[in-house]
DNA sequence: GCCAACGTTGGC
DNA sequence: GCCAACGTTGGC
């Protein structure tokens, strides 16, 4: 089974909206280094942080499964979507997504300054300096390493 | 293929 | 709102 962490702005989707909704279509993703991870990674029964991004007290919120795996964005072909892309082709999709269940809620959420704190997490991408991922793999004991936290 | 300009992300 | 960092675009 594999880790994932997903970020998400808690203005736009937040942990209360998951749980509200059990399930949603993580559409949006428009970096391909993203894309390739949900593509080429990302399988049913993946487990996922939902980290709350662009916010007062950015944080790890909750815990999402993948349970579907990644099929075309619709979005890109919405032109009154914010996601529009004019130069993808309806036979030959540029952009993916997959769809996410509610697990649960963290206990409490864990900060960004208490990730920064743990030396096991000193190689998670999302405490690189200037790191702009939006969506990234998480090792095995750095999951552990942040349940820990909670 | 280089690289400057531009737009976006995201913490603060 | 600011600004550093980064990805993308487009001229050459």
């Amino acid at each position: 089974m594999g880790f994932w962490l997903m970020k998400s702005e808690p203005d736009v989707f937040s942990v209360d909206d998951l749980q509200r909704q059990r399930t949603t279509s993580w559409e949006g993703v428009r970096n391909y280094q993203a894309r390739n991870f949900m593509r080429d990674g990302m399988k049913r029964g993946d487990r996922a942080f939902l980290y709350h991004s662009s916010c007062a007290e950015p944080a790890v919120a909750g815990i999402m499964e993948i349970c579907r795996e990644a099929y075309p964005d619709p979005t890109q072909f919405d032109r009154r979507s914010k996601y529009y892309d004019a130069g993808s082709q309806p036979d030959q999709p540029r952009w993916l997504m997959v769809d996410v269940k509610f697990v649960r809620r963290l206990r409490r959420p864990v900060t960004l300054a208490e990730l920064r704190a743990d030396k096991r997490l000193a190689s998670l991408p999302l405490l690189r300096r200037g790191n702009r991922l939006s969506l990234m793999p998480v090792s095995p004991a750095e999951w552990e390493a942040i349940l820990a936290l909670e």
